[in-house]
DNA sequence: TAAGTCTAGTTCTCTAGAGAACTGGTTGAC
DNA sequence: GTCAACCAGTTCTCTAGAGAACTAGACTTA
């Protein structure tokens, strides 16, 4: 909690209406919170999950209801940067950085196979850290182990073949068509913190999203 | 042009400061366009063509550059309402609908087959228009000859088998493997106003969309 | 004609303050 | 112990106005 507008235009020597303005200001822009009769908090940035839930499971009764896939690590190491993910990053000079692999699975089948590329230093923690006991989303964990916030990405989906390691996890032939998504996901200072390539079984997938005004 | 702040808050007998906010909040709406030492203009609504196009072609030199695929229609007629866009477009009895086909090619190849539903009677006379004269883009036709706003849509892709249709128009053997999306637009009050049907050629299938705080 | 100057009209920023609306805790009656 | 009333502190809405910043057009001048 932050003092009162009083107690703040005062102490700033400016008019009550002036602090008021600008403290609204920091509300639109999402730092603040304001509670009439209560006071004025700083806003903790709250991971919107809403936003980057895109992937849906292919139900066949109820294609509405959304559902989290299972999911499950399977390492978690400091390897090279590969040339995609270098460019995704952008200039600066990253030469190593963490790895993360994972299958996500429905009904106890394999559905997503997600090779995760994650900053150097910022996430030199996560290689000891017990990602077995975090829950299926990775964001809320970036923000409350490492105070780093998602706030947008860009993904582009395409159609490819599956590589020996994601036919394998994905438990089709080697050369089977996959869906492709790439994610480069960034802070809100939009830097680039994560790159994600993701193959998916193509008869069970589908990805939703909704762009413009949020309907209410 | 609207009358200045001065005049309104005569007008209504309220003061300056009080009119000034209730101004400030349509412009925050997007509905009011103020300019210091001008005016206060009431803003025409702006479709915002860098939202809705997601569809890039797979250029292999540089994927950065968005290219608008040419776009020619095939027919528009009144047709019953299939189920899928019954569904789409919720409650509404509509029986009947505009179907709108088109193909849309780059350099002379068809990319995308795409069948799109509208309500009637909104676009009746969208039957006798002569569509040949407009550009590649629909959303700001619907803006200009009908004023009607395209503000959100949800996209959601999945992949299926091309129908005889879409297989001729793409060029493709009947039951070839294709991109499939599906389009719900809505207007700024949620009213469902298109359903949409794209199959897309997976090998240059190449979908991108940013989520979030739109990165500066 | 062309360029600079002025001016009325507009929005923007800030001051100063009153009263309403609401919240969370304290007090008091039963 | 429970519940209602009260109260200090907070944000919200609105009033009244001064001066700065800016714009478009009219006017002046070379």
């Amino acid at each position: 909690m932050i003092p009162s507008e009083n107690r703040l235009a005062e102490e700033y020597g400016v008019a009550l209406a002036t602090m008021r303005m600008a403290m609204k200001q920091l509300v639109d822009e999402g730092l603040l919170d304001r509670r009439r009769g209560t006071g004025t908090f700083v806003k903790q940035p709250a991971f919107r999950a809403d936003l980057f839930r895109f992937f849906h499971v292919h139900d066949v009764d109820d294609p509405d209801i959304p559902v989290i896939p299972e999911s499950r690590i399977l390492s978690c190491q400091k390897v090279p940067l590969p040339p995609e993910a270098q460019k995704a990053f952008g200039e600066d000079p990253v030469s190593q950085c963490v790895k993360l692999e994972r299958v996500r699975l429905w009904s106890g089948e394999p559905l997503l196979f997600e090779e995760i590329y994650l900053r150097l230093p910022d996430f030199e923690e996560l290689l000891s850290l017990n990602l077995k006991a975090t829950g299926p989303l990775l964001y809320p964990v970036f923000l409350e182990k490492f105070g780093i916030l998602i706030s947008s990405a860009t993904d582009e989906l395409s159609f490819g073949i599956a590589t020996e390691t994601s036919a394998k996890q994905l438990e089709l032939t080697p050369d089977a068509p996959v869906a492709v998504i790439q994610r480069i996901a960034r802070n809100p200072a939009g830097r680039v913190i994560e790159f994600r390539r993701v193959h998916g079984r193509p008869e069970r997938f589908r990805y939703r999203v909704t762009l413009g005004d949020q309907p209410a």
